[in-house]
DNA sequence: GTTTGATACCTCGTATAACATAGTATACAC
DNA sequence: GTGTATACTATGTTATACGAGGTATCAAAC
């Protein structure tokens, strides 16, 4: 789906921390696993999920390491850890908040 | 509550749109009612606030109107308008479908 | 055997938004 | 005449999502 510019800030570090804590992933098959999990709405280009990896994994919540398989392109997959965990589930909780107090506005505005 | 600072990104105009078309409000009254209208979860400054109505007005989504009551200090009352609500309509569409997305995605993640 | 397309990673520049901060001005109570 | 709440204005900083460009590998097709 197409956004307005601003709408995704903010959150796209919380859901690709949680798409990590689902299952290890590379940056070029996140973006697979981004678009079919969450029903095509997340279609994220390169250009955002590799710099957001680096950074995510110089905070420490994620950490990457080269693929040994051979025969294939090298690739770097990266888990989430202890710490970024402790971070998504802080993140999560905004997140509940923001929706919470959305949900009042607009609901409030439906029926004035 | 203080959010990660960019998480209400693209939000804040759709909830500022929002509560004018619940009813009109100057800028300073606006602070007030979204922090009460959101059960506190919105607490906006005025830095936040009056840019954000000069943009909405300057793109015709909201009219300010001075409000001629005498014994008071002037204040500048604002309307959403037509094209506003449109607007805010288009907006809350795409609101629905961050939470969806980002509901899946979370979902996910809790039992993997 | 070389062209094509999918896979996989990297890098830079740009726009813009929320916020802090500081400032100005009015009304009213005491 | 001082203090407090109301009300608006203006500027600078910082962070971020994204587009657009680039490099490299492998398998299949022709």
């Amino acid at each position: 789906m197409r956004f307005d510019r601003e709408l995704l800030k903010g959150t796209t570090e919380t859901f690709l921390l949680a798409a990590l804590a689902g299952m290890p992933c590379h940056g070029y098959q996140l973006v697979e696993q981004l678009k079919r999990r969450s029903d095509g709405i997340f279609e994220l280009g390169e250009g955002t999920i590799y710099p957001l990896l680096y950074k995510l994994e110089a905070r420490g919540w994620i950490k990457g390491q080269w693929d040994a398989d051979t025969g294939r392109r090298r690739r770097r997959v990266y888990r989430i850890t202890p710490r970024g965990r402790r971070q998504l589930a802080q993140r999560a909780r905004q997140w509940e908040e923001l929706v919470r107090g959305m949900t009042l506005i607009l609901k409030g505005a439906a029926h004035a």
